[in-house]
DNA sequence: TTGTGTTTTACGACCTCC
DNA sequence: GGAGGTCGTAAAACACAA
């Protein structure tokens, strides 16, 4: 879990707290976290009020560039490419070596990065060749056509990719339909790869909730103190469409979102 | 190096909501 | 009916022990 990691390892990758300045993050219909927030632990996500009508889905200090490769719901496209999400000063910076400037074709749609001089991001930017995500990004067939048994089917998102979508993941389980737009553009994505990014990340944290659960389950048959309801990392669930929603079960924050 | 288990993308089926 | 949700699953990518 790479991108985990880089949050995880980097305790304070956002650390006073202001949510990802670069992508000035105030959906517009995001429905703030009930207080306390939806993760405490992750003090680096408060909601901040933008300059604008909507700071959060506007680029910092300007419009929108239409210079953002559009949506591409196609697999033709796929290219991650360099963005200039994070080139804000004071906000998280990406490694160059996972970003190199030869890019793939069509990714000359996005913007050069700016400013990424940086630390390193991971240990898997150290693992990996700089050149690696260019590899792994493009698939070899690119006319389309994909199938699952024949070339490649998936692509892997590269770092940086990785790392916005969680970070808007923290901010808000259910991605808003405007805001799915933007982060798409921004991050060379189409804007069904980042439905489904969300949807198989809430199911993923589904999954380690429930591992948790019956982890904790096991604890509480050997030992006589049941665990409080409700305890710390205990979250709602804010629909899409229907706001906030009941989770069946508590919802709790996987260890690396906690401090 | 290789075998194996885990994680990450992506999809289809099905359901709910507007 | 369309969009987006969950759930289950396939398969590539990856980590890591042997």
């Amino acid at each position: 879990m790479y991108v985990s990691y880089l949050l995880d390892k980097d305790t304070s990758m956002y650390p006073n707290s202001v949510r990802h300045p670069s992508l000035n993050l105030n959906p517009q219909n995001f429905v703030p976290p009930p207080p306390p927030p939806q993760y405490s632990d992750f003090t680096g996500y408060h909601h901040v009020p933008g300059i604008n009508s909507e700071p959060h889905h506007s680029q910092p200090g300007g419009t929108w560039s239409p210079a953002y490769a559009p949506a591409r719901d196609d697999w033709h496209s796929y290219g991650p490419g360099p963005t200039t999400s994070s080139s804000n000063p004071g906000q998280i910076s990406f490694n160059p070596a996972d970003f190199n400037p030869v890019q793939p074709p069509g990714a000359a749609l996005l913007p050069p990065p700016i400013n990424t001089s940086v630390a390193p991001l991971s240990p898997t930017s150290q693992r990996r060749n700089p050149y690696e995500w260019l590899r792994r990004n493009v698939p070899p067939n690119s006319t389309g056509g994909k199938t699952r048994t024949k070339d490649k089917y998936r692509v892997v998102y590269t770092d940086h990719q990785r790392l916005e979508l969680e970070k808007e993941f923290h901010y808000s389980r259910y991605i808003t339909i405007r805001r799915k737009t933007e982060l798409a553009a921004t991050l060379g994505l189409s804007e069904r790869q980042v439905k489904i990014w969300f949807q198989n990340r809430r199911a993923k944290e589904r999954k380690v909730n429930k591992k948790k659960m019956q982890q904790s389950q096991q604890a509480t048959t050997t030992t006589p103190t049941p665990p409080g309801i409700g305890a710390a990392g205990t979250v709602g669930m804010v629909s899409s469409s229907s706001g906030l929603v009941s989770p069946p079960i508590p919802i709790t924050i996987k260890e690396e979102y906690l401090s």
